[in-house]
DNA sequence: CTACTGTGCGACATCAGTGTCGCATATTGA
DNA sequence: TCAATATGCGACACTGATGTCGCACAGTAG
């Protein structure tokens, strides 16, 4: 479907995209990893790895542009142009937590984004969250002085520091949206009612 | 009057702190960068980075130390045991702003910590900071159905997805600091008055 | 069952980064 | 001013990661 190489057989899709998943995940926790331990966690040898991508920053690129596809997608399905702006709200950090690894692996470390992918002003994931913002400040709902980027980069940030809580074992996936929710909503202080 | 070496000159204490600081700021924002890179910005020789630490793992190392020490002590200046618990967040918040590049060298990879640093079970920001939102939550200020540590990691998060907006120019370093409270304390919904 | 595709294995060459070294020069402190 | 300290420079050796290659075997599709 996404794939450049349409043409190629189910077998050497899934190797790829588990080539890419493990790229993805592991350079997310550890950026100087090694194409050894990629292909360890991918479960295939060294040398598939090269049968697949040209070289190091061949795979590196790949694993930006299937991330943000992916991030993309589970956006899309998110389906943020409907409903009431909290709701969708709601969606939208769900959407997110469901990508973790390839947030923290093209966000982790600007690096990555400036040398292998999307440049600047492309917005690897598209205006339609920043539309959603400013409907929802207009609505009355999100507070209309804070600059929507802020918000944008705020919901990133609480669903960064979600999934590392996952990661650690701190939080289940269960508990944690409801808890980047409530946090992203309210903040910390506790709510008058 | 930290470095253990205290019996070094003026000059060599200088260029010791010019080579943590550069690594810690390289570093934060290239994890893969170089000796060479380090001492470009830190504008010394690369020969003159191995005169002071044994090698790339004792420089990290020295980093790691050197910077827990800074946000250790910009956070002890920032007398959080004092005064009202929203005043002591908001002092807390601007400690950590003044020590960016650090909590992003620190943070922006956890393989930084594992490898390099203090285990886990020994919290490299003092228990001081999870005392203060205790006491907030005890005096009503800060919502108790937020674990403690998870309102700590929160601050981490809004401070670094501060800083990340003062680096790229969107915001100055004057304003992130009332916006990073502001997000905080109320979350993005609009909060009624 | 067979032919074709895909992969593991391991050896080998290359290369970027690191670590070492000595010498000349710059800087600093007495 | 001078001696001691600090540093830049660049050459060189070493090391780990990468990239290439060919062969044997595993897996798959017809």
């Amino acid at each position: 479907m996404d794939s450049p190489r349409t043409t190629e057989t189910g077998t050497r899709n899934r190797t790829r995209r588990a080539i890419l998943r493990a790229a993805a995940s592991v350079l997310a926790r550890q950026r100087t990893a090694t194409l050894a331990d990629i292909a360890r966690a991918a479960e295939v040898n060294r040398s598939t790895v090269h049968r697949y991508f040209a070289d190091r920053d061949d795979l590196i690129r790949a694993a930006v542009d299937d991330s943000v596809e992916a991030i993309g997608r589970s956006v899309e399905e998110a389906g943020i142009h409907e409903g009431p702006a909290a709701e969708a709200m709601r969606r939208l950090v769900l959407a997110h937590l469901n990508v973790g690894d390839r947030l923290m692996f093209l966000f982790g470390d600007r690096h990555t984004m400036r040398r292998y992918g999307v440049v600047e002003p492309e917005k690897p994931p598209p205006d339609p969250m920043i539309d959603l913002i400013e409907r929802g400040q207009a609505d009355g709902v999100f507070d209309p002085d804070l600059d929507p980027q802020w918000i944008q980069h705020v919901l990133w940030s609480l669903v960064y520091a979600g999934i590392e809580e996952v990661d650690r074992g701190r939080m289940s996936r269960h508990s944690v949206a409801a808890t980047v929710v409530r946090t992203l909503e309210n903040g910390i202080r506790t709510r008058p009612r």
